[in-house]
DNA sequence: TTGAAAAGCAATCAATTACTCACAAATGAT
DNA sequence: ATCATTTGTGAGTAATTGATTGCTTTTCAA
């Protein structure tokens, strides 16, 4: 019996398996046999780390939230004119999410959502925390004179945000065959229009 | 024993069963038994009227594409300009969808995508053919000069789906607690100067 | 060195669920 | 009216899977 790693290095490679294979194979077949195997431990002893299967998925999705937040967290609250916070704030979260395939599979997945109330709810604090930084982003821009007079904040943060949530979700369902980051440029001039003062 | 109706009948009345449970429960209780119930017959005379699990999603998805061609088709070829088709078009589409709560259920889900490749082909060739009358319109519109010149229709067409998708999943997540039919108008008036003249 | 705690596993449980089968009841064309 | 077809059901099967249990092995501090 091989038992090298700590409680939080197994706990760990755990949370890395399961989103490696959610990228892979999706939820369906994200058994903890799955994730047993894959980390290369017999099926139970993931219960040594994880009371249940549920808590895994909360961890993954507490992990790639801090992982989202420590990459665009800056843009939020840094210096500089609005507008160019939120190009490199769209910039720089599309080429996140390229590397973090995981994310549309876990965090966008309408299968947690409607499977554990207690999950849908992380995921959901998660996003309005991310609306409000967006809606707070804007009204700064407003103020600034980089964006529209008449911008809705709220109204705008809503429509970024289903924007590049339907686009991440549609390089989920292609299998991710095109370029997330490449998209982002393009995004933006297409966007731009709509938001230039 | 009661027999009053028609294999065609029971078939639709599984469907319908099928899409109702989609909105209230989600697809993880969306079983053949739950189906049954619904129904008013036992669980085993489902596989009377479809072979398998499967073909009751298969003919939910056709149905639903049915129903949406049949709302939006016309504003695809009809006569008139395009921008005003299209906007015909956004606002008819999401008012349907605001009364068929099944689509981001059913359509959009990607647990679907992800267990049966069969229903994911099917998915996608009904959602290639929209984007692909999408790309007439707007080629029209360009045509027309009612859009912008160096209006790219390919990559237009995938941001209005991937937003129209964006926010049709948001509705779904928040459990339908907004009205659709009311953020269409929002919608064009934000969307229209990344694509006028 | 030693012994309690931690980490591991084989075996198994309990629940779920799509699907089958043998047979009964209803239907409808002749 | 009759009987072949269709529609229905209760009972059961096989497979999957999250979680438990009892026991063994490893680790590490005292």
């Amino acid at each position: 019996m091989i038992m090298g790693k700590s409680h939080e290095e197994r706990r760990q490679e755990i949370i890395e398996a399961t989103m490696a294979l959610s990228v892979e194979k999706g939820l369906k077949k994200l058994t903890t046999q799955a994730i047993a195997d894959r980390v290369g431990i017999a099926q139970p002893t993931i219960f040594r780390h994880f009371k249940s299967r549920d808590e895994i998925f909360g961890a993954v999705i507490s992990w790639v939230g801090e992982s989202l937040f420590k990459v665009v967290g800056g843009f939020f609250t840094g210096s500089g004119p609005a507008d160019e916070r939120l190009h490199q704030l769209i910039l720089n979260q599309l080429a996140f999410m390229n590397r973090q395939r995981a994310i549309p599979r876990v965090l966008f997945s309408d299968r947690l959502h409607l499977e554990s109330p207690k999950l849908k709810a992380v995921v959901q604090k998660m996003m309005d925390g991310y609306a409000r930084s967006l809606i707070r982003l804007l009204e700064e821009g407003v103020a600034e004179g980089v964006f529209r007079q008449d911008l809705d904040p709220e109204q705008t943060a809503r429509y970024l945000v289903a924007m590049i949530q339907g686009l991440v979700m549609r390089w989920s369902v292609y299998e991710f065959n095109f370029s997330l980051e490449d998209e982002a440029e393009p995004l933006w001039r297409f966007l731009w229009p709509s938001l230039k003062p």
